[in-house]
DNA sequence: GCCAACGTTGGC
DNA sequence: GCCAACGTTGGC
């Protein structure tokens, strides 16, 4: 079954419109250090699922685009890279410790649906993004919440 | 095992 | 720039 999720990014470091400009508008999505998002990138997103691509920590902030998940969860290699901003010596080889998922560009809306957008819809003010405080980089979305941001976005 | 200190995230 | 929320670290 086909899930949603909500990925992070700052586009300082990584924006939409980067993911367009990857080879094939594919990325890899490494670097999460966290045991929440990293049991979800290891056991719960999969081939198929849907991500909303959210701008965090810019203005404005909001959800910017769609993407796929090509690869489902798989050692993150950048960890046992020594030189690496992303090692980690807690992970190796024999044992990773951290995950990740290579996810393709979808669509880029038109229309970004911005925070104060997302705060004034029923549906899409409950999502777990919009609580705060909320500091988890993967976080799952409903299909309800999927299909509200499509709405706002003017996708029908 | 508790919890204070600290660092980071991220909205405002 | 500020600061609340949260995760991690490390002393005890």
């Amino acid at each position: 079954m086909q899930r949603f999720w909500l990925f992070k990014s700052e586009p300082n470091t990584f924006s939409i419109e980067d993911l367009a400009k990857s080879k094939g508008k594919k990325t890899t999505w490494e670097g999460v250090r966290n045991y929440q998002a990293r049991n979800l990138l290891r056991d719960d997103v999969k081939r198929g699922d849907g991500v909303l691509f959210y701008h965090s920590n810019t203005d404005p902030l909001a959800i910017v685009g769609t993407a796929e998940v090509v690869k489902p969860g798989y050692p993150d290699h950048y960890a046992w890279q020594a030189d690496h901003k992303y090692f980690d010596d807690a992970s190796s080889p024999e044992k990773p410790v951290w995950y990740m998922v290579d996810i393709k560009l979808v669509t880029i809306f038109k229309q970004p649906v911005t925070r104060s957008m997302l705060t004034e819809h029923p549906v899409t003010a409950q999502m777990m993004v919009m609580k705060r405080g909320s500091r988890l980089s993967i976080q799952p979305v409903t299909a309800e919440e999927w299909q509200a941001v499509h709405e706002l976005a003017g996708i029908v």
